[in-house]
DNA sequence: GTTTATCTACCTACTGGTAGGTAGTTCTAA
DNA sequence: TTAGAACTACCTACCAGTAGGTAGATAAAC
């Protein structure tokens, strides 16, 4: 069965957003990428906000599916934390794309304030499932916690981020590799 | 004393990239904001490759004036870190802008390689510098390290970029703090 | 009298977005 | 059962505005 012609267009957006940057892709890269026209792309998103909104809320969505998905198979406090690092290491395919979120970010003063609230939105779901997922491996004895749980959830994300950060700019996934050894290094078990 | 003109299309433009991003500002931007014409801004920058070009060159010698400055006022490998992280937490401007080797990072695609090889050249220099200063503390007895210096020092890199997006989307410097909170209490001394 | 720094005037290509039209499908009511 | 209304998903053709960039004139400074 084919993908429809809004989920594709939402598909190659996400790429193009995640590694190019939202002001650096236009309707008409869209168009003869799917190969059709400019102004088709208008009935699915009116607007290129419509478009930016509709990426975020699938992409929120998609990931509190993973973590629900990471909940279930792992039961541990680190083994949670280690499957996350892995999902962003996927995330960065061979270090061609950002996180969508961080992506937007950068471009956050192109954005429309509800698509900044998206963001924020996102960074609270991850944030609030690393804390849960600590405090979690505190009482398991999985992970050691040096500070409040809520700071250890903001650097974990942080650092995440930064990984990405460094491995886009080089194009080589081993710069995330090299910065999360640290990270991994405390999760015990 | 004036500052030229050349000076301030630098730092006008900086400010945009850090700000709007690379993609997201014109030479009619700054044209309007330091009161000449577009066409002149050809004149001092004749592409926006120059332009960015020159913003890395810049951006890179001020940075390594400034971590020499650290060593000269710091003698300790803590004492040096914690002056980064307020270098950092500077740089941000309320949250209003990002380190510009972090915004560039996110247009990579836009840039030419001369830009993406600074971009390179920039992370190389800060790694570089903590790496050193890590291994000095570690030697002084007020940095414990936990992995070796080389992962520690891009560890660090990453938490203070990723902090920096952090702070970014909720244009909340707290933010920044919340998330090197960890980085700053393996600090002893 | 050449260099420096600016100007006016212009170029082509592209931006997001709109107006209005059209096949083909699906729903509705006599 | 079928005529017609409505809807879906696209189209062509266009808009005003902006992008980065260029040619050539000008006026002051060295």
């Amino acid at each position: 069965m084919p993908k429809d012609t809004r989920t594709e267009l939402l598909d190659l957006a996400e790429r193009a957003v995640r590694s190019r940057g939202f002001d650096a892709f236009s309707y008409a890269d869209l168009a003869s990428a799917i190969g059709i026209r400019k102004a088709s792309i208008h009935y699915h998103f009116p607007t290129k906000a419509d478009l930016s909104d509709a990426l975020m809320t699938r992409y929120r969505a998609r990931f509190s599916t993973l973590l629900a998905d990471i909940n279930a198979e792992h039961p541990t406090g680190a083994a949670r934390i280690r499957a996350l690092t892995t999902l962003y290491r996927t995330a960065l395919h061979d270090g061609s794309t950002l996180c969508l979120c961080v992506s937007f970010t950068s471009s956050v003063e192109s954005l429309t304030p509800a698509v900044r609230t998206q963001i924020k939105m996102f960074r609270e779901m991850m944030a609030s499932w690393i804390e849960t997922s600590v405090v979690l491996g505190a009482k398991d004895g999985t992970v050691v916690l040096n500070t409040p749980a809520a700071n250890e959830a903001r650097a974990v994300l942080a650092l995440l981020e930064g990984a990405h950060l460094a491995a886009r700019a080089d194009g080589d996934l081993s710069r995330f590799d090299d910065a999360v050894v640290g990270l991994l290094e405390r999760l015990k078990e």
